[in-house]
RNA sequence: GGCGCGGUAGCUCAGAUGGUUAGAGCGCAUGAUUCAUAAUCAUGAGGUCGGCGGUUCAAUCCCGCCCCGCGCUACCA
């Protein structure tokens, strides 16, 4: 493996709309923190760069929801966020944010030496404008009737009432969300990044070169390359975010996609304004870019393409992507306020980081979605946290306390057994490393946990205070051996629960800062070294305080299922009896029904009308099957303007009755009448 | 529908380039112990390694099909 001179980690910046919530930290901020702590412990040379990602439409609106500015907005979250973190022990190097003038400029440069360099293609579309406004409108600036499910209030980029992904031009009746104005299309031009001029090399970097990313990662990586890549805008209409910097491009921001990664860059400037580059263009640093699966594709191909195209800049050595953590069992939704948010945390167990680092850790997400429990939590907190490393730690200290007066009494001679038990401290030691390089951490934690569990036997089976009354010299010893453990779990444990291994080193009477190479040592307490008091390192957690968590989920869980009561679409606007009359409605016959080829919810129906024998496509697969349309007399929209939908022509619509929920039934006369009869 | 990741003990997860008894922690049972926050230590019970086929002397691990979970993506006039 090369030998890198220094570490440049990352970690995903976090979007300044919301506080952090412990799915933030399982995926992104406890991995990259310990890995980061470890690599300090080793003393290597080592940066962690993070900040505020505070661009973007969905803070415009958030901004406009509230009626405050976009930079009100992101103020106040990039605060709580910085605070939380801090709080957190989350040992960041510098927590920037890409508001800042550092950034700003950062960006317009990295986009002006790609725009002369000729790396972008410049493409004209259609866009929908604001003619009120006089601006361009983002796509989560268009609202109107989603044509899936018929919710009204449905975004340009998705409707969040049936979750499905739209583009603006496909919603029904769009309007402003500025005006309130029906939008227009006007001609707009943006820059383009050609990704698909960089897959090639993408590809050999990332299937052949790095093999050894997590199968999560490098599986997205292959799907995304075979599936051929796109240009990517890198501008949009707007006017929150980094101006594009070009004569020609007023009311234009960098996307925030392509604005926020390069924060990474500003970010390590304003740290280390003299000697940023070596960080980020010599060969000799290894950049790791700690992220949640669903940045995999922006730090994994558009990023690197972005550094490739620059020409100056280091790729990423890898990018160690978790899954995402569930809640008692339900997605985390911020929207749906589904979360453990950091600051309440803080807030509700004080002096109790390290425990929600620890659960945290132990339950991550690092090959699937896994789930987070308050009882989980309780259990982690009592029987392992607890139970097994406090609980030893104050056997050892205790008893060198009373037997001892607290000072490290003298080794008189080691058994085979005590031998045996200190040749495991080192074993301990490597697999630790090797399992934090391999970003393994969880499994790193377990074998933390390993020494504590080394140490409770060791005590039972020595018992030295049934010794005591007869053979001090060999429960001097016997102590020394503990106390070393202790210290060695004082090293071990800085990396995942930084608070507790400092509250360790302080009772252990250890002053200087920790050092990962007397790890594996079986003295590093000299003897007749004093101890301070024993104080515990961790206490229970009782059920009240997790019942009080619970039911603050619970009444989420009620406020919810109280604001989602399923009720009818309110009405449309009125039409007027000619626009009714341009309907032509009939009554008609399925002849023959059959599934489209892939696809889920398409049937393809052959149906007499009365008036010919037409083919129609409709969305009812997943309510009847083909079987059950045969022969069943329906209603169809005869003159609807034909359309192709997967290559089929389809020439009308069938009439359906859809309930809010979703479920729909065909609409058909009471009893068969002729084809062809109009419905009116 | 396509693609990716996952489906291993009651729970949370390791693991094996295919090879004699598949591992850990928690939980559970029994025993030991009392220095310690009733904390610890030992022993044990518990798994046809998602289902069905195939390749192989041998598959939980390879191949095919299917089912389930998560994500990306297509379709709904």
């Amino acid at each position: 493996m090369k030998n890198y001179k220094r570490h440049l980690v990352t970690a995903a910046l976090p979007y300044a709309n919301g506080p952090v919530h412990i799915g933030h930290l399982a995926g992104v901020y406890v991995p990259a923190d310990i890995y980061v702590r470890y690599l300090r412990l080793r003393g290597r040379d080592v940066k962690f760069i993070c900040g505020s990602d505070e661009h973007g439409v969905p803070i415009t609106i958030k901004a406009r929801q509230l009626g405050i500015t976009p930079q009100d907005v992101v103020d106040k979250y990039h605060l709580i966020i910085k605070d939380s973190f801090e709080r957190f022990g989350i040992s960041f190097d510098i927590y920037s944010r890409t508001s800042s003038k550092t950034h700003h400029k950062t960006a317009a440069d990295f986009f002006t030496k790609l725009y002369n360099d000729g790396k972008f293609i410049e493409q004209k579309s259609e866009q929908y404008y604001d003619e009120e406004a006089k601006q361009f409108l983002a796509d989560r600036y268009i609202v109107g009737t989603c044509p899936k499910c018929g919710n009204e209030n449905a975004y340009g980029d998705q409707c969040e009432k049936c979750g499905s992904t739209l583009s603006p031009t496909e919603l029904l009746n769009p309007r402003s969300m500025i005006s309130g104005n029906k939008p227009v299309m006007r001609e707009t031009s943006h820059w383009y990044l050609p990704l698909d001029q960089h897959e090639e090399w993408l590809r050999k970097w990332i299937l052949e070169d790095h093999k050894e990313w997590k199968t999560n990662v490098y599986g997205q990586c292959k799907s995304w390359l075979d599936g051929g890549l796109q240009p990517r805008a890198v501008t949009r209409d707007l006017d929150w975010g980094v101006k594009v910097p070009l004569a020609n491009a007023a009311g234009k921001v960098l996307y925030v996609w392509f604005d926020a990664p390069i924060g990474y860059i500003s970010n390590t400037i304003e740290l280390l304004p003299n000697e940023w580059e070596k960080w980020w263009k010599d060969e000799e640093t290894k950049m790791v870019h700690f992220i949640g699966k669903d940045n995999i594709v922006f730090h994994c191909i558009v990023f690197p393409a972005m550094l490739k195209a620059h020409g100056d800049y280091i790729l990423p050595e890898n990018v160690p992507a978790n899954e995402f953590l569930n809640l008692e069992s339900d997605k985390i939704s911020t929207s749906r306020n589904w979360a453990v948010w950091l600051h309440e945390y803080l807030d509700e167990f004080p002096g109790k980081e390290d425990v929600l680092r620890y659960v945290l850790c132990a339950n991550a997400p690092e090959t699937k979605d896994n789930d987070f429990t308050w009882r989980d939590f309780q259990t982690r907190n009592n029987s392992e946290l607890v139970a097994v490393f406090g609980n030893f730690v104050n056997r050892a200290v205790v008893l060198t306390q009373k037997y001892f007066d607290g000072k490290v009494p003298a080794v008189n001679g080691l058994t085979e057994y005590d031998e045996a038990t200190l040749k495991e401290l080192p074993v301990l030691k490597k697999s630790i490393e090797e399992n934090i390089e391999t970003y393994h951490f969880r499994e790193a934690l377990k074998e933390a946990m390993n020494l504590a569990r080394l140490g409770n036997k060791y005590l039972a089976d020595t018992e030295p205070w049934k010794l005591a009354k007869t053979d001090m010299s060999r429960v001097a010893t016997i102590l020394n051996v503990s106390l070393q453990i202790c210290a060695n779990c004082a090293i071990a444990f800085e990396p995942f629960l930084p608070f507790s291994a400092q509250k360790l080193r302080y009772m252990l009477g250890m002053t200087d800062n920790a050092k990962w190479e007397e790890l594996g040592n079986a003295a590093i307490l000299p003897v007749g070294h004093a101890l301070n008091e024993a104080q515990l390192l961790f206490d229970k957690v009782e059920d009240a305080d997790i019942e009080k968590q619970i039911a603050k989920l619970q009444a989420t869980k009620t406020a919810n299922a109280a604001a989602v009561k399923p009720s009818c679409e309110p009405q449309k606007p009125n039409c007027t009896f000619d626009d009714f009359m341009k309907m032509d409605i009939r009554t008609a016959t399925v002849l023959e029904a059959e599934r489209v080829p892939k696809t889920d919810k398409l049937l393809k129906l052959k149906i007499d009308t009365g008036i010919d024998t037409r083919t129609i496509v409709s969305g009812i697969a997943e309510y009847y099957s083909p079987e059950d349309m045969v022969g069943k007399q329906i209603c169809i929209l005869a003159n609807l303007e034909p359309r192709k939908i997967k290559g089929i022509e389809s020439q009308g619509m069938i009439l359906m009755a859809k309930e809010p929920g979703g479920k729909m039934k065909i609409v058909a006369p009471e009893e068969r009448l002729c084809n062809g009869a109009s419905v009116g």
